[in-house]
DNA sequence: TAAACTAATTATAATGATTATAAAGAAGTA
DNA sequence: TACTTCTTTATAATCATTATAATTAGTTTA
């Protein structure tokens, strides 16, 4: 399953005149694989024994790459860094006010709030984000 | 209109212990004043004239003051820095893709889209945020 | 009202995420 | 193989935010 997604991601990047490197291979492998929506310092903290020469700049730098050419989004929440998420198909997050963990939730588009926002304010909309917060399961008890 | 929020601020604030200085007097000012979401840069500087000895820490701290009180929302997007939104009754935010600006819209709660991740997730469900974004009337001129 | 207590402000330094820069290295191409 | 261009690396710079310590100012209570 997450083979496809390298392959796909691989053959986007390669369209977009974009090289292949190593590093960018393991990065992305590295985000497929990984559901913890990770930052950019955690992925360069696990990819630290494959890379031991790796620079926290190449994976910034390949992050916007990958942000670029929409393989990736960038998650801001109020903490100070940000965290990446491999663009599967559409999917909301909600987000543990105690721990952080960031869970993903499918849920169908809502568009009709598009339409009214569009509607209200005159805006050309183009996308929108969503996201819950809460308590998780483990949290709770 | 806005000298009710202020006052109903500043009640708020008192119960919960908080001091009214004229530093807080003022932020809370501009910001109810404000229909721009400022950053905590804008607010330093457009209090500069009547605060000249002003720190910039004030304006932090007394950000994170209003914001533990809720009376304040901190809203973070890709850029650099946090846009803070004072709370007056449930809104959403449209945002130009171009421009940047910030546009308050109303909609009735997403009350269903909480519930359905609660149920999938597991998650006690606490509130979300939801923002659209497109492009401005003026942008698109 | 004035002393006393405590919180808030200021000035400054520190932190930490992210970006810029320049040199060295590697991929693709003729 | 030699050339061109993109990528990586190492490092320094930037910039928002937070921490610290000393000073100042609200608030309380006698």
């Amino acid at each position: 399953m997450s083979e496809v997604f390298l392959k796909d991601a691989l053959v986007t990047l390669k369209e977009s005149g974009v090289r292949i490197t190593p590093q960018r291979h393991a990065i992305l492998e590295f985000l497929i694989s990984s559901e913890q929506h990770p930052t950019a310092d955690e992925i360069y903290k696990a990819l630290e024994a494959d890379f031991p020469n790796m620079s926290v700049a190449t994976v910034y730098n390949n992050l916007r790459v990958f942000r670029n050419a929409g393989l990736v989004k960038e998650l801001t929440y109020g903490d100070s860094s940000s965290r990446f998420d491999f663009v599967t198909h559409d999917h909301y997050h909600i987000i543990c006010d105690v721990c952080g963990r960031i869970v993903d939730f499918h849920h169908p588009g809502l568009e009709e709030v598009e339409h009214l926002a569009s509607h209200v304010t005159g805006f050309k909309v183009n996308s929108h984000r969503l996201e819950v917060y809460g308590t998780c399961p483990e949290c709770a008890s």
